[in-house]
This record gives C-alpha cells, structure tokens and sequence, in this order.
DNA sequence: TCATATGGTCAAGAGAGGTTGACTATTGGC
DNA sequence: GCCAATAGTCAACCTCTCTTGACCATATGA
C-alpha cells in the first residue's frame, strides 16, 4: 500500500544534492575509518576526530573557543578531544603569543603524517572503485565538489 | 615552518574523492539535521537516524538483524533505536509472516511523511545555495553522483 | 584602576550508543 | 523427534560526548 509513495521518496531522495552528498560521504567515512583502524590493528580513529581535524589546518594553530565555536559544542566538550590528540602527538599546544590567556592548538609533523595516511587510505578506495568509474568524469566530478565545498565552507 | 606540508596536505585533500564527499556530506548533515529541529522547535532529529533511516525503505520492511548487519553493530544497539522511532510513530514492528522468529520493520505513513520532510528542508538548503552554483553543473553532478551512489551501495 | 568580558580549566553528572552474557521461542536439517 | 542455529529480548555495564556550574588568569575600556 506504501509503495508507491516509497517509491516517490526514492525518487525525490535520488534528485536531492544533499541527500546523494550525505549517502556517499557516509558510505566513504565509514569505510575511511575502517580502513585506517584495520592497517592499525586497533581502533585509533573515531568520527569527532574527522570533525575536528580539518578545523586544524591553520599554519598558526586554533583556540579552543574558536574551534568549540566551529563545531557548535562548548569549550569544555572540546578539550578532551584536544587532549587526546595532544597525547597521541597528532596536535600541539602552545601559548598564544598575543594573548596570554589563550592557547593555540595546531598540527604536529607527525600530525600532518597522520592526515596524510588517512588521506592516502581515501584515495585507495577511490583507486578501488575506479574500475567501475567513467575516468574522464571522476576528475570532472572533483571539480565541481570543489567549487561546492567552497560555497558550503563560505557560510 | 610546517606551511609547506600544510600546503601540500591540502592540495592532496582537495584532489581526494572521498575527502570531497566527506566534507560536503558532513556539512549538509549538520545544516539539515539543524534545519529539521529549528521547524520542531525542539532537538527531535539525531545523527543515529539519519544512519538507520535509509535502510528502512524496502516495502516489507526490514529484520532487526539485517539492520544490525548493515550498521555493523549488534542487534541489541539497534533495538533501542527503533524502539524509540516506534514509539514516535515513524516505524512499525511487525511479525515476519515467513517466521514466526522473526520481526520486521518498516516505515509508516507518518514515516514517509517525515522521510519526505527532510528531503524537504535538503531542498531547500539546496536552493538557497542555487545562485552562487552553475545552473547546469548541479544536474550534471547530481547525475554522476547518483552513478556514484550506485557503484558504493553495490559493495 | 577597577569592573566587566573573555580564554581556558576542573568537576560532576546526564544521556546516547555501544558492548557482553544469559535467556526464550522458533526454525530447519538430520 | 531431536538438536544446533537463528531471531529477538532483557539486564548490566562501559565509554564517549556533551552539558552546567564554579573557578582562575588575563585583557580591555570607561
């Protein structure tokens, strides 16, 4: 009795941009984080680390309030995380030299290393599928996900 | 010091697929997941749903275990979930007629409604970003997305 | 210079989301 | 007809994530 307005949903689903960005970023998240996890034998990744790692790439480093204010959660929520990162090596910490109270947090080379593994396990996926991919409009499909991501990012 | 491998990282990051679709999935996660609970007044929308819903449009509705499977959890993690989406009246549970073992969930109407809802509000993200996008390059990534979509689901 | 705002920390606790383990009911092959 | 495998439930418990509230140190401007 619901079929056919499953199938309306399905096909109004298939039209949404949002809706086929979610899916297939999802889809790729999750195998990302297996993947890094599998080649570590132990589960290092976790999704608030793919949260707030592309928040970190300011050459100077992020406060804590600045990122708290990116992910929309508290400061508190967010030192934890930081914390854990601090003691994995991944980030750093240090004083801010124009404000004393403040802190900022940025990437370490080992940091770096590790955003570039995750990276690297992303683009064997992709290498895996390609097969089964029109060469020629998987570049043309980059370009046009990057110009999105820049009007997404933009506000 | 570490600009230049900063730089690199995200030269390679911006000609990652899955690095792509991770951001822009994940952003208008958020926005949509925003969207939904603004218009309810109230936090009625999880990030746990948005996993679990898309798994439930099949018109017989769907086992406990095989959501569990596909989630990669066990079937106890899943039970509170529907449990709760029952109870707000988005799903039913009901006996498998091919085994009497066995229960089957599946959307309602007022789940649909729902289901339609958000794609919705993902529309209408979609259009507010409308003006600063090519008009014709939305479709054609739609397109190749949808092909995309395909070939990840397919394994 | 003193009041107020801001950056950050510490502590306690709530709630989501997951686990393992023990259990019942039913199925299906032998 | 029996018995191992399967679908699902219940209970106890753990971790992660986030919140509120109290607090300290520094900055800033009237």
């Amino acid at each position: 009795m619901n079929d056919r307005r499953l199938e309306g949903l399905r096909r109004r689903q298939a039209n949404s941009l949002g809706f086929l960005l979610i899916r297939c970023g999802q889809l790729f998240n999750e195998r990302g984080i297996a993947g890094v996890n599998a080649e570590a034998g132990r589960p290092v990744l976790r999704e608030a680390h793919t949260k707030l790692l592309p928040h970190l790439q300011a050459p100077d480093g992020v406060r804590i309030t600045e990122l708290a204010r990116v992910l929309g959660v508290t400061k508190q929520a967010v030192q934890p995380l930081v914390a854990e990162l601090a003691e994995a090596g991944v980030v750093r910490v240090e004083a801010d030299p124009a404000d004393a109270r403040a802190r900022r947090v940025s990437l370490t080379a080992h940091g770096v290393d590790a955003m570039l593994h995750g990276t690297g396990v992303l683009e064997r996926i992709e290498r895996e599928l390609q097969p089964r991919l029109k060469r020629g409009e998987v570049e043309k499909l980059k370009m046009m996900l990057r110009g999105l991501l820049g009007v997404l990012e933009a506000g």
